[in-house]
RNA sequence: GCCCCCAUCGUCUAGCGGCCCAGGACAUCGCCCUUUCAAGGCGGAAGCACGGGUUCGAAUCCCGUUGGGGGCACCA
């Protein structure tokens, strides 16, 4: 049978790294078994949806390289996958529940509710729906109609010990009773996430649902549905929530969580998705350092571990940078020609290129090529403190001496180049440190810079001696 | 209040009864390399929440305690 696993995001604008983790885990078992990995958005809450959400959050999938086989863009036998298209689909099934006796009709207003459940706190019991309208006489059911209460609609969950074997968390089980009827239907007859995650895993063949453990006790109500609509439930593999550093449930408290500030803090998708994976799952080795192939093939929802993990940023940081040291110039440099143009530098390709392997191994994120490389393309270079008191503490005459001295230099290329400023530390009494810190200073403005002999050459000889001229005043 | 989930270094984890006086990674500390900053190499410190069992033997199994988290909606 085909493993068909989906990702059912609420449209947000930007998904946040716990649900992305969610989304990833559910992608790499699909495609672990040569399985289907659906997107479907759930979307019933259409007051608060707006089209700009519903973009964001399939953008950040696809930068993240979770390509999905069914949903939004990309059709499929299975569709519509926007449950706000899907209103039809649910109406009847509830149709079916009602007529099967699945399901019933309860009038009790909130209100009365409400009072129930106080009633059953004060008696120190369990608070939670009742029963009430569950076994409603024709008689009282019309009394109720004729008051024009208007009805929701209720499953009547088993009476039964309620077992969830998840795949992660073992077999869960509720005491009969525990899990009490639910509202399936508004008062208005919209469904609620309930019925609609029921009906969509269904009528999708969704055969694994991976998702987060708050969800965990709606499993055996979707569970229960789904058997009540003539189906097999799916297997269940609920992932624990990604925690924040403070090991409180990741949330916008915690600042940038979403997909998009990590894209814009100038981290890798490669990196971030590395990351995520060894959040609560292992390959079972030492490896960390995973490519996504190798991912896809180690991947087990079997092994995925069920506690909760804090997110750490300095891991993922470390990653990034490793990830930015593996890739190839061109490449490289096309992921930061975006950060440099949004810091208004603006970029000469093929300078760009060949500053790359002067920058890799000092880049934790993208943004910062744009310190380690404004120099470059930029002849504003005002010196920071620390550049200015390097300056300032240069022997008299040395800059002016060095600018000559380069100035003369038959040839500029690297070896060239760092031989003239030995040669110049040497005539001056001074240790590298010494010699090319000023050089530095004068040039980039910054006591700290790629290599120094690799930068000159790459600014060039005549806009290097302007440099350390202008500095020598 | 009731129910459920969880518990190995600061963090992510390996460990599924003897291979563990607990292994790896990030972070941290020290040394090396070194033109700055990084990167890299080598080394160190750091953990089985607690209490009972079971067993010849427990990080691993069971029970309890404590501590976190989640659920008990006409939210998803």
């Amino acid at each position: 049978m085909t493993v068909r696993c989906r990702f059912a995001p609420a449209p947000s604008g930007s998904l946040h790294v716990g649900n992305v983790r969610s989304a990833l885990f559910s992608w790499l078992w699909a495609r672990h078994n040569d399985g289907v990995f659906i997107l479907r958005v759930e979307d019933t809450d259409a007051s608060r949806v707006t089209e700009e959400a519903f973009r964001g959050v399939l953008d950040d999938l696809r930068w993240l390289g979770l390509e999905w086989d069914e949903g939004p863009e990309v059709g499929g036998s299975h569709g519509p996958y926007r449950q706000s298209e899907r209103g039809e689909i649910y109406r009847e099934k509830l149709a079916e529940l009602l007529a099967g006796g699945h399901a019933y009709r309860c009038y009790c207003t909130e209100a009365e509710l409400e009072e129930r459940n106080e009633a059953a706190r004060g008696r120190g019991e369990a608070p939670g729906y009742d029963g009430h309208c569950r076994d409603l006489t024709d008689d009282q059911r019309a009394a109720y109609e004729a008051e024009g209460r208007p009805p929701v609609v209720r499953f009547r969950m088993a009476d039964t010990e309620q077992v969830v074997d998840d795949l992660v968390k073992g077999r869960v089980r509720w005491a009969p009773g525990e899990l009490r009827d639910f509202v399936l239907a508004r008062a208005d007859g919209s469904p609620v996430f309930l019925l609609a995650v029921a009906v969509d895993d269904l009528l999708m063949e969704v055969t694994h649902v991976v998702r987060g453990d708050d969800l965990l006790a709606s499993a055996p109500r979707n569970a229960r549905v789904i058997e009540a609509l003539g189906g097999t439930a799916p297997v269940y593999a609920h992932v624990p929530q990604v925690l924040g550093p403070d090991r409180r449930p990741l949330s916008k408290r915690h600042g940038s969580t979403s997909v998009r500030s990590f894209r814009e803090m100038g981290y890798l998708p490669e990196a971030l998705v590395n990351y995520l994976a060894l959040l609560g799952w292992s390959p079972g080795d030492d490896r960390e350092v995973l490519s996504v192939a190798e991912m896809i093939d180690a991947f087990d929802l079997a092994r995925v571990s069920s506690n909760p993990a804090a997110f750490d940023t300095e891991k993922l940081t470390w990653l990034n940078n490793r990830y930015i040291q593996s890739l190839a110039d061109d490449d490289l440099a096309a992921r930061c020609v975006h950060f440099l143009v949004e810091a208004g530098v603006g970029v000469e390709p093929d300078v760009l290129r060949h500053a790359m392997p002067l920058v890799k191994e000092r880049m934790k994120t993208l943004t910062e090529a744009v310190e380690l490389l404004r120099f470059l393309f930029s002849d504003d270079i005002a010196p920071n403190e620390k550049a200015a008191g390097i300056l300032a503490k240069a022997p008299p005459g040395y800059l002016k001496e060095a600018a000559e001295a380069l100035d003369a230099s038959p040839a500029w290329d690297t070896e060239t180049i760092a031989a003239t400023l030995d040669g110049l530390g040497a005539g001056a009494g001074l240790n590298r440190t010494k010699a090319w810190q000023p050089i530095r200073a004068a040039v980039t403005g910054s006591n700290v810079s790629p290599p120094l002999p690799e930068s000159l050459a790459l600014l060039g000889k005549e806009r290097t001696v302007e440099r350390i001229r202008a500095a020598a005043g």
